[in-house]
DNA sequence: TGTACATGACTGTCCAGACAGATTACTAAA
DNA sequence: TTTAGTAATCTGTCTGGACAGTCATGTACA
C-alpha cells in the first residue's frame, strides 16, 4: 500500500481556507492557505483538484455543520413554536462561537464559484428544517406562498438576527428572541 | 478650453459595468467593460482613477436610482401602511424593469471593493424611507429592538420578495403583495 | 495653439496549477 | 526482524496567462 492521504491534514486545509477567506476574501492566494494549513502550495491540490473544488468542498463542509448544529438535542415531542425556537437558539450559540465559519459561508454563498450542484447538495441538508417551517407554513397565513420564497424569508431574518448577536454580544439572548419573534409573526 | 470629459461617456462606462459586473462577476477585466462601453481599456481610467473607484461610483449610482424610484409618486397624504405598500410596488416596478441592475447592486453590496463610507453615502441616500419605517417600528411590536436590525430585516424581506417577483414574473404582482404583508406582520 | 482627452500597445505583478525529485507508509519476501 | 520494492504523497520552484494601470502618441475642442 502507498502512503495514504491523512484526512487530518484535509481538516487543516479547510480550516485554514475558513480563516483566510474571513480576513482575505475568496480571492485569497491559494499560497496563504497552504502556509496557514502549515503544508506546502502544491500539496493542497492533491486534496483539492482545483482551488474551486476546494470552495465547494468547503461550503459543504460548513452548510453540513450548520444543519447538524441546529438539530442539536432537537424536542422531538415539543411543539411546533418550541421546536423552531430550538433551533434558533441553536443557530444563534453557533454564530457567536464560531462567527468564523459563519462569515466563510456568507462569502462563499455569494459567491459563483459554487456550483448549482453543490447548492442542491446543501439544500439536501437542511431538508429536515425545511420539512419543520413547511409544517408551519401550510398552517399559517403563507399558506398560499409558495415554499421557496419562505425558505429564503427564514433564512434572511436568520441571517440579519445572527449578524445582530455578533455586533452587539451583550444582548445576544435578547436580539435571538426577537428575530425568531419577527419570524414567526411573519409566519404563524 | 481643452477637450471636455463627456457626461454621456461616464454613463456608458458605469451602464457596461452593470451588464458585465451581471454576467462575469465583479472579477470581470476592466478590458471588457470598456469595451463593452465602446471606449479603449486606457479610457476607462480617466474617468475612474481606478477599478474600485469604479466599482464604489457604480454603488452609490445604483443605490441613488433605487432610492428615488422608491419615493416616486409619494402620497404624502396616505397612512402610513398605504405610503409603505407604494413604495414597495415602486420596488417591484423597478426589479421588474431593470433586473440588471438589481443583480449588479446587489454583487457590490456583498463586496468589500464598498468602502464605509461609500456605504454611509448610500443610507444618507435611503434616509426618507428610514424614517417612514421608524414610524412604523416605534408603535409596534418591534419598538424595542434597535432600528438597525429593523433596517436589515426590511431590506432581507425586499430583497427576497423582488428575487421572488423575477423568478415567478406571471404572479409578480401576487408575489409583491405577499412580501409586503409579510413585512407588515412582522413590525406593525 | 494649448490643453486635456483618447487610444491601444506595453509593463510589472500576481497567482493557479504543473512538475521533477525527495520522502513516506506499507507490503512481502528473505 | 530486516530489507528491498512500490506506489502514492510532499515539496518548492517554475511557468504561462491574465489583468490593472501606465505612457507615448495622436486627436479634438475652445
Amino acid at each position: 500500500m502507498p502512503r495514504p492521504r491523512s484526512d487530518d491534514k484535509r481538516n487543516r486545509i479547510l480550516d485554514a481556507a475558513t480563516r483566510v477567506i474571513v480576513t482575505q476574501g475568496l480571492s485569497a492566494p491559494t499560497m496563504g492557505i497552504a502556509k496557514e494549513a502549515g503544508i506546502a502550495n502544491g500539496s493542497l491540490f492533491t486534496y483539492f483538484e482545483t482551488k474551486s473544488e476546494l470552495f465547494n468542498q468547503l461550503y459543504l463542509e460548513l452548510k453540513q455543520e450548520m444543519a447538524s448544529v441546529a438539530m442539536k438535542d432537537f424536542p422531538t415531542e415539543a411543539d411546533l413554536q418550541d421546536q423552531f425556537f430550538h433551533i434558533w437558539r441553536n443557530w444563534g450559540t453557533w454564530a457567536l462561537h464560531s462567527p468564523e465559519k459563519r462569515k466563510a459561508l456568507a462569502q462563499l454563498t455569494v459567491s459563483d464559484e459554487i456550483t448549482s450542484e453543490t447548492r442542491i447538495a446543501g439544500h439536501r441538508l437542511m431538508s429536515a428544517i425545511g420539512e419543520l417551517l413547511e409544517r408551519v407554513r401550510s398552517a399559517g397565513p403563507m399558506r398560499k406562498v409558495p415554499m421557496s420564497f419562505v425558505i429564503t424569508l427564514m433564512n434572511s431574518v436568520a441571517d440579519a438576527t445572527m449578524d445582530q448577536m455578533i455586533q452587539d454580544p451583550k444582548h445576544a439572548k435578547n436580539h435571538c428572541k426577537n428575530g425568531v419573534e419577527a419570524l414567526w409573526r411573519m409566519l404563524a
